[in-house]
DNA sequence: TTAGATGCAAATAGTTTGCATTTGT
DNA sequence: ACAAATGCAAACTATTTGCATCTAA
């Protein structure tokens, strides 16, 4: 979505960052694979975009887009290398399948009323936030079943 | 918190694992410091109460405790090394400044409904979430101010 | 013009592996 | 008794660092 993209690359203006080459093909990297990506995939797809950006460039960015609320990582797969997750609009939800490790996303969430309530109670300033379920998928759960 | 513990000891019987010194030592580390830990911070606390237990049982136990649902790995201060935060009665919530990395945690979420609806609309069945908020403390928006 | 960002390659550090041995049930 | 789990140390791999150079604003 070109919108999401363009206030993207708005928010990292807006807060005195300099839109270099490295970065935004790190984003539109991102933005390609629609959410769940490794490091090592965004190394991967980095590179094959353009092979003169370095890895450490690519490990700046993803830690500035953290920051930033763009992006946030999450353990999914191996416990080694983070996932990460876009937030457009500053938040995302999925389910985790803690057998098979396979990731259902959602996107509804009640959550505007309980973030206002915690600015309001807790002095924050809140930009985003990411809901993980844990629990078992449909196929994990039939096959527990027939191992019994 | 003696009954907490008991739980997930139980949790770890019923699921057919065995209770080792090492996965009841690493458990007892992560109660003692009562939430927040890295696996450093872990793997210190402990070889400091028994020197005996191996790196690879600490990690071998942290995976297995994770795919339990008793803790949570996610990333808070750098991005190397996780924090795992327990999850007692499966849940957990917190608030990350996003500019100092405090953490802010807080009880309440109101999930429940949401829960149940996701269980029933997707056909899973959860046994935990984690809930976690971005934005600045009071401190980082007051120092934001400042440098403006 | 110049502070901020980059790319490189070496250094670091966290995590996993394979296997012989031990242990919980 | 025996499958499951452990401890060890070596191997692996992801990430960071320091610095000279480059570039977006």
């Amino acid at each position: 979505m070109l919108e999401e993209s363009n206030s993207r690359i708005e928010r990292l203006r807006n807060t005195g960052h300099k839109l270099t080459n490295a970065r935004l093909t790190v984003l539109r990297a991102l933005e390609n694979h629609d959410g769940h990506m490794t490091s090592t995939d965004v190394l991967e797809a980095v590179t094959r975009m353009d092979p003169e950006i370095g890895r450490a460039s690519v490990f700046r960015a993803l830690d500035l887009f953290t920051q930033l609320s763009i992006i946030r990582p999450t353990y999914i797969d191996s416990s080694v290398t983070p996932t990460y997750v876009l937030m457009p609009g500053g938040h995302h939800h999925h389910i985790i399948c803690t057998n098979c490790n396979r990731v259902i996303e959602f996107e509804e969430c009640k959550l505007d009323q309980l973030e206002a309530e915690l600015e309001r109670k807790l002095h924050v300033r809140l930009t985003g936030h990411l809901l993980e379920f844990y629990g078992l998928c449909e196929s994990c759960q039939d096959r527990a079943k027939s191992d019994s």
